[in-house]
DNA sequence: GTCTATAACCTGATAGAC
DNA sequence: GTCTATCAGGTTATAGAC
């Protein structure tokens, strides 16, 4: 690991743990055993360290849509695929999704841009399988809008309350999650 | 209404916009047109403002909570009255209940322990009466920490996305969500 | 590649004039 | 009750020694 991948690693830790604000260069530095100075060697601004981890998921996540739009099966099977990816990336990757979340307002210029491009694709490709699941009649009428927004609100959040209560099979967490999201909205 | 009040009420606005943090006293003070060391004539620290403005949601969930309590119905009807209230008095108080769910973390000594109790005994009473439909046969086998969490993670981040399309309609909105989350979990 | 020193600025909060 | 001036400390970032 190169130390420019020692102190992202770094970041990811503090910047969950207190947010992106709350945590100095200086913090960020001592939690390394060196001076803050140093850190500007390997990277260029706290922008960026914030930068790499947000805009590395969001990619992630894009990947992942990919796929599951290829798959070109019926609505169900296409959300259950997208709920079980969302869970299984976020038990993966606690710290970093947790700071896509909290802190991803904190981007400047092109990052933040990029990353709203990338998250508004994400919302529409599966605003998409929804609506294509309404039209199908697999959906009941209820409004597009709601529908992914009851799903994204609860996989979004995952990452904060399964840190509380990691004592849970993360098998039974992944079946009783998509049950009832589905069921919430599957005729 | 007083000074003080009008502080609060500026501040609950920039804090929503860009989190208690990243608002300094200067903002706020230029945003109400005077200067910094005035504030301090009508409160006594940034922290105090924030205080105010999460205690003061807090209390109220807590107060409609125990009004849900005592009709003493099935679960079924008392999970629809709680998600109900928390709808109405997020469409009524979108700001406070950003700040809320944002910025708490960032109360400090008595004020953070008293949040953290309002907020432990109101996930408590809903665990209840998850637990009371569990045992009666209304809700299925489900782990209670997941049925509480898909539905708290959904009313909790309602702020967000309601801000985006305040165009929908309150009372879909409502019975959308409504039916959406008790399909999810009552049998 | 890490250090010390420092620039330039922002932070919450206070003292005292008016 | 608002102002100016100021304090003590924190902020990102850079320059130059080693």
């Amino acid at each position: 690991m190169t130390r420019r991948e020692e102190i992202i690693k770094a970041a990811k830790v503090l910047f969950r743990e207190r947010g992106y604000r709350s945590v100095s260069m200086r913090d960020l530095a001592k939690s390394m055993d060196f001076k803050a100075a140093s850190l500007y060697n390997h990277i260029s601004s706290k922008e960026e360290i914030l930068a790499e981890i947000v805009l590395d998921v969001a990619h992630f996540f894009t990947k992942e849509m990919e796929q599951v739009k290829s798959l070109g099966a019926d609505t169900k099977t296409q959300l259950e695929a997208v709920i079980n990816h969302h869970i299984l990336i976020t038990l993966e990757n606690p710290e970093a999704i947790a700071i896509v979340n909290n802190d991803w307002l904190h981007l400047e210029g092109i990052h933040f841009e990029e990353f709203l491009k990338l998250r508004n694709a994400y919302e529409q490709d599966l605003r998409d399988i929804i609506n294509q699941g309404v039209n199908a009649g697999e959906i009941g009428s209820k409004n597009t809008e709601i529908v992914l927004f009851s799903i994204l609100s609860t996989l979004r959040t995952l990452h904060s309350w399964y840190r509380k209560r990691s004592g849970i099979d993360g098998e039974q967490l992944r079946n009783d999650i998509t049950e009832i999201l589905l069921r919430g909205v599957i005729k």
